[in-house]
DNA sequence: GATTGATCATGT
DNA sequence: ACATGATCAATC
């Protein structure tokens, strides 16, 4: 049968080196060559299309767990982000993690958080984020896979328990992106308007802008440093 | 220019 | 509704 030179999809990858060796293999390709090759449409921007670049990389690579609740390469254990690389080589955005149970989170200690479970391993692959270039033009860099070293760990830790302390004690209202040095909460949500369940600072329910846990850019390119350094 | 708060699309 | 994938764009 003709696909066109049309791949399919590869399986899941059966270990880390071969999902290393396949992100690898991406490395210096084009947005545009990698659609290509899977039959997938490049949109003109990113503004109706802000998953584009993830989607296609979980594609190309073999991930697992669309739209779940479970890590990418669920046999692995390994979570995909794509890290947006600006024209000076450090990322231009920052890494969204994972929401908040606002209801919840105060009775969970670190060691359980859903933020310590979705960066015990992740694979970041770098890509060019310059708004300058076509969605097409822009380079898959090189991919490393990344553990929170012991510093990494208490780093987030810090951040994670002041943070989480705020909204466990009812006062996610009071949040803003500024607190947290390398964590931050901010909201994620359709839009200003969405409500979900939370509780206030009297223990009653009310409805709270959803909001989730995001890596600053200054501590993913931290990391992006520690693996290529220049 | 960097950052925060707002927003977009899609799948379960 | 809420999870996934994030970037946009107003504001500092």
């Amino acid at each position: 049968m003709d696909l066109g030179g049309v791949a399919l999809r590869p399986g899941p990858p059966e270990s880390e080196s071969v999902l290393l060796a396949r992100a690898e293999e991406l490395s210096g390709l084009s947005l545009a060559r990698v659609a290509e090759r899977y039959g997938r449409a490049v949109p003109p921007d990113l503004r109706r299309a802000k998953g584009f670049v993830g989607s296609l990389l979980e594609h190309a690579l073999g991930a697992t767990a669309s739209s779940r609740a479970a890590p990418d390469f669920e046999a692995l254990g390994i979570e995909l982000k794509s890290l947006p690389i600006g024209k000076d080589g450090t990322p231009c955005e920052s890494t969204f993690v994972c929401t908040i149970d606002l209801v919840r989170i105060a009775d969970v200690e670190w060691q359980a958080s859903l933020v310590k479970r979705k960066l015990s391993r992740v694979l970041f692959v770098p890509v060019e984020g310059d708004r300058a270039l076509s969605v097409g033009a822009r380079r898959v860099g090189t991919p490393f896979v990344w553990s929170p070293s012991a510093e990494d760990e208490a780093a987030l830790r810090f951040d994670w328990e002041e943070l989480a302390g705020i909204i466990g004690r009812g006062d996610a209202e009071g949040i803003t992106g500024h607190l947290g040095r390398h964590l931050q909460v901010r909201p994620k949500a359709k839009d200003a308007s969405a409500r979900r369940r939370g509780v206030d600072a009297d223990g009653m329910p009310y409805a709270a802008l959803p909001r989730g846990f995001y890596l600053r850019a200054s501590f993913t390119g931290k990391l992006l440093l520690e693996h290529f350094p220049r």
